[in-house]
Order: structure tokens, then sequence, then C-alpha cells
RNA sequence: GGCGCAUUCGUCUAGGGGCCCAGGACACAGCCCUCUCAAGGCUGAGACACGAGUUCGAAUCUCGUAUGCGCUACCA
């Protein structure tokens, strides 16, 4: 059964304008995934020929992010590689001399047309009228005398019809004539995309071209170029585009609010938003592609073994976010519990005031822990969650305290409650769990309240809200007389309101 | 405008002539479990864009229409 493809070179070539968002992370994805199922490598390579637009932040970013999501490259700018470097910029002699290729053979021409006469054709909304295709040696001196810059051209044929196989889509045929002889060479000798991205993956030996979608109109000029070139074409696979989580309109470059919830593009918001790796990467591997009809959630492992770019579907998709929210719960609920106390401290050292050294071996946290790994969906739902144990009893403050009125009980009958809870508090032996639900349990039985009724204060008392990790833990964590401290506090804080009501 | 690509539940998807009056997942609703909240279990509602054709038979093939998206730079 094992079909042994061919090991493929694919690249992911993203150009350092801005930040690595989850467009670029998931076409990365893509490239790790079918170079490890084949047996090939995955190569980094910087498109960085545009020198207006450089962002020099952006390198390390993307490089951050790619690794966050565990997509090592074989070959990259960082670490080298056989066909190095894998910086554009730093190739630019190459792709002149390519150029000059072509012009010498008659496949490109040099154009002096000025920025303003392209703004004019532009203006009255035409395309560039390969006005300089055929000029006389007389003239091109002329310009060349005159000091004129120029760029190089690509002489696209003027008849029949190109055809570019896509992988995931087919045969997709244009009329030569559409593609109206770009720009090779920018006048500042840096190649456009079209030169650099045919010369390299050329050179780089690529097999794969892995790449949006929006670059499906330009794929029959690059194979003119690789024909022109004289060079075998890699196989083209454009991926769907993501879409923002409306599904109207490709993915912005900047965080947005769908239906009143803001959403980021940025990977590194991710990373800071408390997602784990393994579940983005889980939940970018479904976009696009499945790993069969009914399994969710699978590992690298599996995706790589099953992995293949002719499966990847061609329809754009929006981002479901909730499932990466559920996927990640998921994910967490996996871990090993110390696993995921040391995945915390980094998000909750800050929160909490404490340093991450010591939050490591906290006690509190390590038996907080599992109590909460159920109960959050991120990393970051942690801290509202355990911070109450972190506190000294007096800044538990009761600003609401008819919340430690039990459901259906007075707050007399609370009072009583908490009464009863610290007598037990005070007086258990040992104090532990088991022990503390027992003797809650019997209490409440012999006051006639229910269970739920009954705790209900106490869980408010002990931490200050409504809602917590389950009771008897949460004293046990606290320990007897910081437990006994906020009960008393709580019963105060009752007893004043209950004055207020009469 | 021109050229191109796409179209299955709200969303992510399975499915590629009969297995489909369409399967899974998230979200949603109800029930169960339960010390709160979660988690978990069960149940429910929910889709083949439309129209022609081909065929004994079409979500699946063909054509057209509609809609959406992309590209149309000396940006990638």
């Amino acid at each position: 059964m094992a079909d042994t493809p061919a090991p493929a070179r694919v690249r992911f070539a993203p150009s350092p304008t801005g930040f690595l968002h989850l467009g670029g992370l998931r076409t990365a994805l893509f490239d790790w995934l079918f170079a490890h199922h084949t047996g090939g490598q995955f190569i980094l390579r910087i498109e960085d020929t545009d020198q207006k637009r450089y962002n020099p932040e952006s390198l390390q970013d993307l490089m951050r992010g790619l690794r966050w999501l565990g997509l090592e490259w074989d070959e990259g700018p960082d670490i080298g590689g056989p066909y190095a470097p894998y910086i554009q910029s730093e190739r630019k002699e190459a792709y002149g001399k390519y150029a000059d290729w072509l012009v010498e053979n008659g496949h490109a021409y040099r154009c002096y047309t000025t920025a303003e006469e392209l703004e004019e054709l532009r203006a009255r909304n035409l395309p560039y009228d390969r006005r300089h295709r055929t000029l006389t040696p007389e003239q091109r001196a002329a310009f060349e005398a005159e000091g004129r810059p120029s760029v190089v051209r690509f002489a696209a044929p003027l008849t029949g019809t190109t055809t570019v196989h896509d992988v995931i889509r087919g045969d997709i045929t244009v009329e030569n004539t559409s593609v109206v002889d770009p720009v090779l060479l920018k006048s500042d000798g840096l190649p456009t995309y079209h030169l650099a991205v045919v010369v390299d993956d050329h050179l780089m030996e690529i097999t794969h071209i892995l790449r949006g979608e929006e670059w499906i109109p330009s794929a029959p000029l690059h194979k003119m170029l690789f024909d022109a070139f004289g060079w075998p074409a890699p196989e083209f696979v454009h991926l769907p585009v993501i879409l923002d989580p409306s599904g109207k309109g490709k993915m912005s470059k900047r965080r947005t609010v769908v239906d009143g919830k803001e959403f980021s593009p940025f990977v590194s918001d991710y990373v800071t938003g408390g997602y784990l790796p393994d579940a983005m990467f889980n939940f970018l591997a479904n976009m696009g592609w499945s790993f069969d009809g009914d399994q969710e959630i699978f590992t690298r492992a599996e995706a790589i073994a099953r992995f293949d770019v002719k499966d990847i579907s061609p329809k754009a998709t929006a981002l479901p976010f909730s499932k990466l929210d559920w996927l990640n719960g998921m994910y967490i609920r996996q871990m090993a519990p110390s696993e995921l106390h040391q995945a915390l401290v980094p998000y909750l050292a800050p929160a909490l005031g404490m340093s991450e050294g010591d939050l490591a071996h906290d006690r509190r946290l390590a038996e907080l822990t599992p109590l909460i790994q159920e109960r959050i969906k991120l990393l970051t739902d942690a801290a509202p969650m355990v911070d109450w144990a972190f506190l000294p009893a007096e800044a538990i403050t009761y600003p609401d305290p008819a919340q430690l009125i039990g459901k259906k009980l007075s707050a007399a009958e609370s009072l009583d409650v908490l009464a009863a809870g610290a007598e037990i508090v005070a007086d258990i032996e040992p104090f532990e769990v088991a022990a503390l639900e027992a003797a809650f349990r019997s209490r409440a039985e012999a006051m006639a309240i229910k269970v739920g009724s009954f705790l209900a204060p106490v869980r408010v008392a002990i931490t200050g809200r409504p809602v917590s990790p389950p009771l008897f833990e949460s004293m046990h964590v606290l320990g007897r007389e910081e437990s006994l401290a906020r009960i008393d506090n709580a019963r105060q804080a009752l007893h004043d309101y209950a004055a207020t009501l009469a």
C-alpha cells in the first residue's frame, strides 16, 4: 500500500513586508507537510525584491512564527543550504544575467517608457501597448544617450494560448495576448517577482510550487518563462484563499471585528493569545484539506502519512475560529498536568504578579492545574480562574454580598450555612478533600438544604466568585487557616448586608 | 470592464453516476450526569446555488445562468 512518491522540494517564499499571518502559515504548513510526506525538503526563501515595502522586523517574525508551529526548514536564510543564499536581494547578479540572456535570445526587451507615460495609459484604462518591443537599434541608442532608465520586459507570444496544469484544478488555459509583456527587471536592477520566482525555483530545483490562488493569473506567464529558458516547469499547486470569518473577501491584513468579535490575522497574536502550536497545526491542516470524512483530530505524523497536494480542495475557506478554540481545549485536556503547569507559567506569572521561577514551583498552581484543565480553552483563560488562590484573604472583598446567599435560601439561612462551614473547616481532621466533602454533605443533609445551595455561599466566601474550581479542592489549596479567614470575612460581609435589607 | 477561479448544513468538510430522501465536526437547542462552571453522554434542528441536458438512474458528467472571490503595478 505504501506508495513512495519522489522526494519533493517545496519552498515557502514570503516577502518580508509585514508580519506572518494565518494564510501564510497555512501555506507553509502544506509545504512542510508535503515535503515530509515525500521525504523531500522544505525550504524557506525570502522574496525581498521590493525594497520600498521591506520591513526589517518581518523576517524575525516570520521565522519565529514558523518555528512556533514546529515547521523547521531544511534550507533557509539563517541555516544556509546547498543553494544559498536564500534571500533574493543577495542573488541580484543572477537575475540580471538571466534577464540579459532573455534579451539576447529575443524573449525580452528593454523598455524605456517613463512612469508618466505608463500613468497616462492607466488613466485611460489601457494596458501597456508594447511600444518599445520593436525599437530599432538607433531608437534604443537615442534613449540610452538621453540617460533614460529602462526595464526589461518579457516578449510574450502574440498568438496562441498557454495552458498551465494546476494539480488542484486541472488545466487552465489563457490567450497569450492576455499576457502583456510584464516587467521582469525593474529600473533599480532588481527583478520583479515573476523573474525571481522562475529563476530561483529552477536554480533551487523546486519540484512543486505551492502558493495562494491569487497567483493563478500569473501562472501562464511563469510557464512561458520556464519555456523561454528551456527549463522544465515545476508542478503548480494553487491553494485556496483564506477568507475573513465573515466569509466575505480575502482575509484582511489587520485586526478586524466580525460579529462583534475581534479576530487577528497575525500568528503572533495567537501565540500570546494562549493557543497551543499543536492545536493551531491541527486547525490549519483542516483548512482546505481533511484527514478523512470523520476524524477531526490527528497527530503530525498521521497528517504527514496521509497528506497529498492533490487532495486539497479548491474552495476558498472562512476560518472557523470557534473550532480553533474547541481544538485548543481538546489539546489542553490531553496534556499531562505537569506539562500544562509549565505551559501556564508564562501566561500566569504576569497576571499574578509573580516571577516565572516562583510560579513554576508553586504548590498551589500544581494543585490547581488539574482542576482547571478541563475548564479552560486557552492558556489565557487560567488567570481569572486561579487568581483568588494567590490573594490574601483581605483582598477577597465581597462587592456584591447578595452572591453569598444560596439559591432558595434567605440571608439568615446563608449566614447559618457559613457558620456551619466555618465550624467544619475549623474542626475537620484530616484537612483533606474527601473528609471535607463528607462533612459538608452530611451537614447539608442535617440542615435539610440541597447540597448545591449549601455550597454556594461557601464557594463565594472562599473564591470570591459564584463560579470556581471544585470547592473542596479549592479549600484544600488554601489550607485551613486561610479558608477559615475567608469564611469569617464573608460572614461579616453578609451580616452587614443583611442589616441593610432589614 | 477584461481575464481567471470557485459554488454540499451558519461555518469547516466527506462524498467524484446507484451504498446519499447526503456522513462527520464546530457552533446552536433540549435532556442526562453534576457542589458552581466546565468536561462527558444522548437527542434535535440544519445543506447538494438555479436552469437545461446526458443517463434506466446525477450532489456526482456537460452546457448555460446567477452569485462570490481573485488578478488586471517598475507589489508580492
